[in-house]
DNA sequence: TGTTTATATATCACTTATGATATATCGCAA
DNA sequence: TTGCGATATATCATAAGTGATATATAAACA
């Protein structure tokens, strides 16, 4: 259950709505965390009503309240005795496109090579977003906010992002000459 | 709803028990997709009930019935369109060790570093592990089965796993170095 | 001798997550 | 002028996943 621990995080940068938490996870966590608005209205009532966010709701015509969301020094705590708290194990992940991979065995060399290269189109993809678009929100973020030590970090999980995906595309093109020369 | 398919995977391989899949979802998997028993018995049964595995019950004295499992035409139809099926796009994924250091920002140096060399410390346990440990199993079973093409498949994902933490790694001595250096 | 681990399946309660739908307005484009 | 996307919240049903517990035996271990 961390997905209280990112919103905790968000609304510890600053006081923001539910909607407002969705676009900033969309736009800088959605590699390693992401949830629907569902999800977020629900777990940020249950924060409330645990005191670790107060929110205060400001009645806009025709449109549905507005509640913009804020830490309480309990949540303060919380989620600063999570973030400490050290990594006792490596959760487990899902990945349904090496789950494909894994099994390609018993598939014939034309239809694993198709495989590998839409997955190594969409790695290209994601490998020029990590170096473009979202360096640029960091860096903006970071200028518009003055958030420089956040952003040390933001930039950090960035880079392994990027790393990640290089060596992804690396993997992905020697894969597809190996199977290319299998019988 | 992949593990369905990771199921089918695994009886594509041979017939087995569900018990037994957890065991080779243990060893082999368990870094890209991964289960519980309770998750594995009645995916089993509701793949049973669709006619995509058969299932031969052989009663055990004292202990329950062993019920083996094995793919029908059917089962095998179904696991190749989804095999031979091209990712359409990368399915997020969830890492609450990044979502830590993504919000450290607010932490002071020590507990940030306490938390980054705990994690480097599981990601080389684990680097280890794909280096040994995975490599051998994959060349006993293959060994021991004649299933080179698998074989092969199954080494890729091998290498890229090891690359990643490789990665991990690489990029925690770096990250390590950084936050030390921060006032 | 008592405890844990392995074999083998199963159920129950609960939490987490997803997809669909509803409401209501505004601006923009086809 | 019709429909779509953005803003903003919410509910509902269902699916997926986790933790705990139960049964039953044998072997390994302390």
């Amino acid at each position: 259950m961390s997905l209280r621990y990112a919103l905790l995080g968000f609304l510890g940068l600053d006081s923001m709505t539910g909607y407002e938490i969705k676009k900033n996870l969309d736009q800088s966590t959605q590699l390693f965390w992401h949830a629907g608005l569902n999800q977020i209205y629900p777990t940020l009532k249950k924060l409330e009503t645990e005191g670790l966010v107060t929110a205060e709701a400001e009645s806009q015509d025709g449109k549905p309240d507005k509640r913009t969301y804020t830490i309480t020094p309990a949540g303060s705590e919380v989620l600063h005795a999570w973030l400490a708290e050290p990594l006792s194990f490596l959760p487990p992940s899902k990945n349904a496109g090496l789950l494909k991979i894994f099994f390609s065995g018993s598939l014939e060399n034309a239809a694993v090579l198709r495989q590998l290269e839409t997955q190594l189109e969409l790695r290209r993809k994601q490998l020029r977003r990590y170096e473009g678009e979202t360096r640029q929100v960091i860096e903006e973020t970071v200028a518009a906010t003055g958030l420089t030590r956040e952003g040390t970090m933001w930039e950090l999980v960035r880079e392994l992002g990027e790393a990640h995906e290089r060596a992804y595309v690396e993997w992905l093109e020697r894969a597809i000459e190996k199977v290319r020369q299998l019988p």
